[in-house]
DNA sequence: TGTACATCAGTGAACGCGCGTTCACTGATGTAC
DNA sequence: TGTACATCAGTGAACGCGCGTTCACTGATGTAC
């Protein structure tokens, strides 16, 4: 039953997009296989190429798509007040249990960064991107009640995506809390300050 | 000419060991092959199961001679003083541009960790083992100083690896500098607090 | 100390599998008249 | 509105390559006497 409408081509599309931003947050950049994707999305793999013109370029938007995404809450928080209870929000459950177990629903950034460093130019432009569109609302949430909002803000994404990365190496073997609890006094000291 | 002495086994070990912790730093742990390696370590990968009995056990003895490389410094301080001096050039050469630049001699838990996050067993085995002793040795060094040392290694060691992964992605992007900055204020607000 | 034999580090070819990508094909969709 | 034709989303088989692992072989090392 080949040829789907234009719409459902787009539906596909936005799935396969959702599958490959669950894959690569569970099994990295390097661990996500384009026939996975495309069955997870209900497809076979031979259409793949319908869609994107590599698996680099799959990568990328998914990884851009989940950024967004991730984002969303503080993105539409639009009062300083709103800006300020959204980013509360976005560290506590950055630094919850729940995020260390959960990756495939957690932060992009968290499960490509490191991958994302090397590889690819258009994955590593994704990232970039990212992570400039990631500092740049936490910034803004951060400026209506600190100094040096943006140094503020660089120094909170780092110590975030490290705990949590630590975190998930601890999962199962050491105590997750060590990281998780020293990481939320150092963030409330640079949100205060 | 095979069959070497067991004396050079042993130097052909070491080499590989080294060549695989540069490799893995550079590519990654999925992007670390094991032809390559033995290439680099002037053999032919036929021999490689004469050394290890897999790629993840090469892998995970690399991870672990790498990190008990990278802590000499700060492992051979005795007096708290010179712990202290270790404490703050690791602290400073961590978040130096070189540090961003050099991946292959870089920290090897900034290369391998949200890998190691998934992976092998015997890989997450060893990441873990060897965060817990980085964190022995920061604590240890930040107990002549302040309170709260154990929470302060782990927030401080979250915040250099996330702010590395970080300015390599923005490397030849954007600034390296805001990331490498804005560590080095809170860095410094926690060695003082 | 010398000799005979077993061991085994290292070589290079080969195996086998996974995976990204390509391709011929199907038949519903979209378009031109 | 209906008809004829071109397009193209999706299928499933096949291609080709890279890479971990295996294997038969070589000849120096190590050991037993």
């Amino acid at each position: 039953m080949p040829r789907v409408s234009a719409d459902e081509k787009e539906r596909s599309h936005a799935r396969i997009i959702k599958e490959a931003s669950k894959a690569f947050r569970s099994n990295g950049l390097a661990g996500t296989r384009v026939a996975d994707v495309m069955k997870a999305a209900g497809l076979t793999h031979g259409g793949f190429y319908r869609h994107f013109s590599s698996r680099a370029e799959l990568l990328a938007s998914a990884l851009e798509d989940a950024i967004k995404d991730a984002m969303s809450d503080l993105e539409h928080a639009t009062t300083p007040e709103a800006q300020r209870d959204a980013l509360l929000r976005y560290v506590d459950l950055y630094l919850s249990p729940e995020h260390v177990q959960n990756v495939q629903e957690g932060c992009p950034l968290a499960a490509a960064a490191t991958e994302a460093g090397r590889g690819d130019a258009t994955v590593r432009q994704a990232a970039s991107a990212g992570s400039q569109y990631v500092v740049l609302l936490l910034s803004r949430a951060l400026a209506n009640t600190t100094e040096n909002p943006e140094a503020k803000a660089h120094a909170l994404l780092s110590l975030l995506i490290g705990t949590v990365t630590f975190a998930r190496i601890a999962n199962g073997v050491h105590d997750v809390d060590d990281w998780l609890n020293a990481a939320k006094l150092t963030a409330h000291q640079i949100l205060k300050g």
